[in-house]
DNA sequence: GATCCTCGAGTTCG
DNA sequence: CTCGAGGATC
């Protein structure tokens, strides 16, 4: 490249990097993902590098942040609150470490301090004589904003140290005057419901907690700031006279003696290879908790040491942040896709320019349906927030509607069905937009592989893919024909030699002989799933029961109220139905079963049962069945009337916390075990999660 | 009539 | 897993 072309790609990267610097940190709405973001620095720092001659004092790698806003106060801090260097994977950890020993002597030992990095916004806190003085967000590192009369509306904050501690325990005199910095922050249930909130109200939404915490922390009005449920933890020192710290370790030990909160998780090791444990420990762990952690700080204890090290442009050498893989990128929406469910409801979905999310390319994700896509104003060609949380599925959060050309068109919600070309339908009053043609070949597609699935008559190896090709050939024109397919009609199919066909054919013979319960849920009646179709086969004990109930009859039955005995009623009504079911009896289906006998003294009667994570031994299905068949019951989430949460490993997020803030005893699969096997009196000992 | 609990439906990538 | 909506219970 000539020199003439560096100095201007220098230019340009630098106007773009101060244009995003501003929409991240001031207006709390970044255009571009860190990873973008992460990029632009890096090509401007190696043509610096390269370049020496064209860094001058105000480039942005010189600084960190970006200007505060003018409604606030400038703040000085008393040493720069400066950046970290990143780490993005453990071989770069390594090579921090390689790069610090290099610059010191043999004979000096390292130790370490490890701390979760809180996905929040970083401030100091200005003590004088034990008074809080001041407060101020990091801003550009040199200079930050005054936002003391919102800091002081967190509770977590001590408005004077040494704070009265419960424990009671002598606390240190407070010193002539401090500077604690540390990591205000949302919690994830706070910052689901403030968006549920805004929402409400009709105002924007956060993209995520650390935007909320800003946006709740830069407010005008501290009565606003004040309602946010907003935490804190201190993590450093920033300037200390009239007392002395030796290390972070200390340091951190003597705010908490002080009566600041200081994160539960940290640790200290002098061994490096337990602090690579504690990283990959945490990037497992950190779905589990109930705020965003987006990596580990790990800092050299030793204060000398650290002076020693030193700062080289505006990190530190003596600490690293091993930062987590992205949860979060942003990409451009291409287009909008409609899918037929089963039951005949459309259903968008964002077709989206692929895009890496912590190591997985994502291009597809649901947009559940056009009221949300209108409620987050979504346009195809957008720049969109697509987010892959600890449950894997992908979600547009919103759009970047600064990033707009003008080029954006807006979502229609289809007035024809896609699969079928017929007229949509929207009931009154529900937000889904349906497909009523009953013959529609897109909904059938679903109902004959809704049939064959686990839930229904569980026909091994018929999926998705085999029941549009069966569909497009005309061989499955409903569910009971598979009972009629032969030996020459799979033959022909590509794919299909001798072995498989009989295998088939093995696994449609072998769904014949299923309980009643899976026939009544496999038939796909509308708000007719797995549990409500056991308890219609456990009171009617065959199909033609079923088939011949009247609406009241039904709704005698706990559990099924007027909207379940309907669907039901009109669903046999239907005379092409009532076909299915005689051809579904010529073939030999079992449409009735004998009555259970009653289970005596069960030991895990009336208790009920949430799974979470994976099992040691077992199956997900298969721990519901042992429960089940010793009398439990397993139901989908955590509420008040849960007895246990068996936890495997790798728990969701969500169950896990609410069971904790309930109080719901935490099992293994071994206490389990133990309950079945102890009887029905035994309390199991809850192991510690 | 309000509130809590539970169920059904749809869903990504490799 | 999450959402929306049905059912039971006060």
């Amino acid at each position: 490249m000539a020199d003439q072309d560096v100095a201007e790609r220098v230019r340009t990267l630098r106007e773009l990097i101060q244009y995003h610097n501003y929409h991240y940190y001031v207006l709390d709405q970044p255009e571009i993902s860190d990873r973008e973001y992460d990029a632009l620095m890096r090509e401007l720092r190696e043509l610096e590098e390269a370049h020496p001659e064209l860094v001058t004092p105000d480039s942005p790698t010189q600084r960190v942040g970006a200007a505060p806003q003018p409604e606030f106060g400038k703040v000085e801090h008393a040493r720069p609150m400066t950046s970290l260097i990143d780490a993005f994977s453990v071989a770069e950890v390594r090579a921090w470490l390689g790069r610090v020993r290099r610059l010191l002597p043999d004979e000096v030992t390292l130790d370490f301090v490890v701390e979760p990095k809180i996905d929040g916004l970083a401030v100091a806190l200005t003590y004088i004589d034990g008074v809080l003085v001041r407060g101020a967000t990091r801003g550009d590192g040199r200079v930050g904003e005054d936002v003391t009369l919102n800091l002081r509306t967190i509770p977590t904050i001590p408005l004077r140290i040494p704070a009265a501690r419960p424990d009671a325990t002598a606390a240190p005199d407070a010193p002539a005057r401090i500077e604690v910095r540390g990591e205000v922050y949302l919690p994830i249930p706070a910052f689901a419901a403030l968006n549920r909130e805004q929402e409400e109200k009709g105002e924007r939404t956060f993209a995520n907690p650390r935007n909320a915490a800003a946006g709740s922390l830069r407010q005008l009005d501290p009565r606003i700031t004040a309602s946010r449920p907003l935490r804190f933890f201190a993590y450093a020192i920033g300037d200390i006279q009239g007392h002395t710290v030796a290390t972070q370790w200390e340091a951190l030990h003597y705010l908490q003696a002080l009566g600041f909160p200081i994160n539960p998780d940290i640790a200290h090791f002098s061994d490096f290879e337990q602090v690579i444990a504690f990283c990959q420990a945490w990037m497992q762990k950190r779905d589990t908790l109930n705020y965003e952690v987006d990596g580990v700080v790990i800092k050299i204890n030793d204060f000398a040491t650290q002076e020693r090290l030193g700062i080289v442009g505006n990190a530190p050498r003596w600490a690293v942040a091993f930062k987590f893989p992205a949860r979060e990128e942003i990409t451009l929406l291409r287009d909008v896709g409609v899918n037929v469910g089963r039951t005949g409801m459309l259903t968008p979905y964002a077709i989206l320019e692929p895009v890496d999310i912590g190591g997985v390319t994502v291009s597809q994700a649901s947009l559940h349906n056009y009221d949300d896509v209108a409620r987050k104003d979504i346009r195809i060609g957008d720049y969109v927030v697509v987010k892959r949380a600890g449950d894997v599925i992908p979600q547009v959060v919103q759009p970047i509607v600064s990033r707009r050309t003008g080029t954006e068109r807006a979502v229609q919600p289809p007035t024809h069905c896609p699969a079928c070309g017929e007229p949509t339908v929207r009931p009154e009053g529900e937000v889904a937009i349906y497909c009523v043609n009953a013959s529609c070949p897109g909904r059938l597609v679903r109902q004959i592989e809704y049939f064959a699935s686990q839930g229904g008559m569980d026909i091994e190896g018929f999926g998705s893919r085999l029941a549009e090709i069966f569909v497009g050939k005309g061989l499955l024109r409903n569910v009971a024909d598979f009972y009629r397919l032969t030996y020459d009609d799979l033959i022909q199919l590509e794919g299909f030699d001798e072995t498989r066909t009989r295998n088939l054919l093995q696994a449609i013979a072998a769904s014949k002989e299923r309980p009643l319960w899976r026939l009544i849920a496999a038939l796909g009646i509308r708000n007719v799933g797995g549990t409500v179709a056991q308890t219609l086969a456990q009171h009617l004990r065959s199909l033609d029961a079923l088939m011949n109930a009247s609406a009241e009859e039904l709704q005698e039955i706990e559990g099924i109220g007027p909207t379940i005995a309907e669907s039901i009623v009109s669903f046999f009504q239907l005379p092409r139905n009532r076909e299915v079911i005689e051809a579904l009896r010529a073939a030999g289906v079992r449409l009735s079963e004998e009555p259970k006998p009653t289970t005596t003294a069960a030991p895990l009667a009336d208790k009920t049962f949430v799974i979470t994570g994976t099992l040691p031994s077992m199956s997900r299905e298969a721990a519901k069945e042992l429960i089940e068949a010793h009398g439990g019951r397993v139901v989908g989430s955590v509420s008040a009337k849960t007895d246990f949460l068996l936890v495997g490993d790798d728990p969701g997020g969500t169950k896990y916390n609410k069971a904790r803030t309930l109080g719901v005893p935490m099992i293994g699969e071994d206490d389990l075990r133990r309950m079945i096997a102890q009887g029905p009196a035994a309390n199991p000992a809850p192991t510690a999660s």
